[in-house]
DNA sequence: CAATTATTTAACGTATACATTAAAAAATTC
DNA sequence: GAATTTTTTAATGTATACGTTAAATAATTG
């Protein structure tokens, strides 16, 4: 399953290609056994295609599937950023949330992209991890699985993200405060700002299917 | 794969039982093969959950998991009402809705739980399919079918659902007239209460994990 | 006898063999 | 020669065989 799903993130099967089985049981080392284990999963999990006696299909997403995916991403985290003031937690607690903040805050200062995407992405870990819910997390880490090649594609299209730190800050600040009403707004603003972007960035380089 | 999940839906394999993946076989005629692969893609919807050498194990749901569930649930169709009186859909298009409110409302005059429960069914699952979001409707009918027990349990325990159907009602016209606000805020009421009410009837009686 | 180690067992994970069937290719008919 | 039927091919879906390994049992040791 792993090793299907390794395969796939580094890019060695790009977005809308056919393999049979016995091509990736080959190239895997394995038999087709685990391989059609792996492709169903996978397959319930969006990552591919299962199209019988075509191949597996790997998943392509249009930028109108990033749209459904960013719409789903942003109701749901903005839950959990709500949930997350509510929840009441202490300083201690949120002092995984603050250093991802200000870790993004010196990757901008630095120009470093890389640094800034792994911070970012540490912070929406942490946000959903907070808000408690089980099944926000299984749902949102299969959406930021699907959608991990496009932010890879777009980290260098972008302008830097300042105004994305502020509202990172503004989010912690209102979770720290147990407004919850504002959590959830600042963040759904944020996370929606977010998914334009992408798309327009899709939209303007000519990339129909990641 | 349908028939394992027969055979759940079925009640024939307890919330909370365990079974090896050679009884599952022969209880179904068939190889292991198919059955680990159903097992595997099982559990990724959550309806069990595989633990080697232990057998497979039945999802049994707290009053906690159904909490979870419902929170998704609330947020996702809410979402998806607010984006169906966007869309702007014609009374025509609106039909089956509509159809679903009128069979409810009949269904409670008759007395007829089974009947009422249908018609609920029938008016989400278009509210959803009418949100355009196919993300959604995934997500959606997958934790459908994990509290598909818990709803069937306590049918026969509410009091009759008048005032579902009013906010039915309520829905059906802010979609028609396209408030995507008022869709949305009726909605997730709706499901809010709900909730509410199934967590404490699973309490009340005493059904711990369902 | 309690604790530890060795042995056995059985369930799983994977490989292989085979049956089924959809698609492709070849043969036939009009 | 185009259309239809038949045959062949190959990829899948399923069954079976086998190796691996976690758990259970038995044996050993102090």
């Amino acid at each position: 399953m792993d090793a299907l799903r390794a395969l796939i993130f580094a890019g060695e099967l790009p977005p809308g290609s056919d393999h049979l089985e016995s091509e990736l049981a080959e190239k895997l080392g394995m038999s087709r056994t685990p391989v059609r284990e792996a492709t169903l999963v996978l397959e319930s999990q969006g990552l591919l295609e299962v199209r019988p006696r075509k191949g597996v299909r790997i998943s392509a997403l249009s930028a109108d599937d990033m749209r459904e995916i960013y719409e789903v991403l942003t109701e749901l985290e903005s839950l959990a950023a709500s949930l997350a003031a509510e929840a009441r937690y202490s300083e201690q607690e949120l002092s995984r949330l603050k250093a991802a903040t200000v870790e993004m805050e010196a990757s901008v200062e630095a120009n470093d992209r890389e640094g800034w995407a792994r911070a970012d992405a540490a912070f929406h870990d942490e946000l959903v991890r907070l808000g408690g819910n089980k099944r926000i997390q299984t749902i949102v880490s299969n959406f930021n699985d699907q959608v991990r090649r496009a932010r890879a594609l777009t980290l260098h299209m972008r302008p830097m993200p300042r105004k994305s730190n502020e509202d990172h800050r503004a989010l912690y600040e209102a979770i720290a405060r147990g407004d919850s009403t504002d959590a959830r707004q600042i963040h759904w603003r944020h996370r929606t700002e977010a998914k334009d972007m992408l798309i327009n960035l899709l939209n303007q380089h000519g990339l129909r299917r990641v």
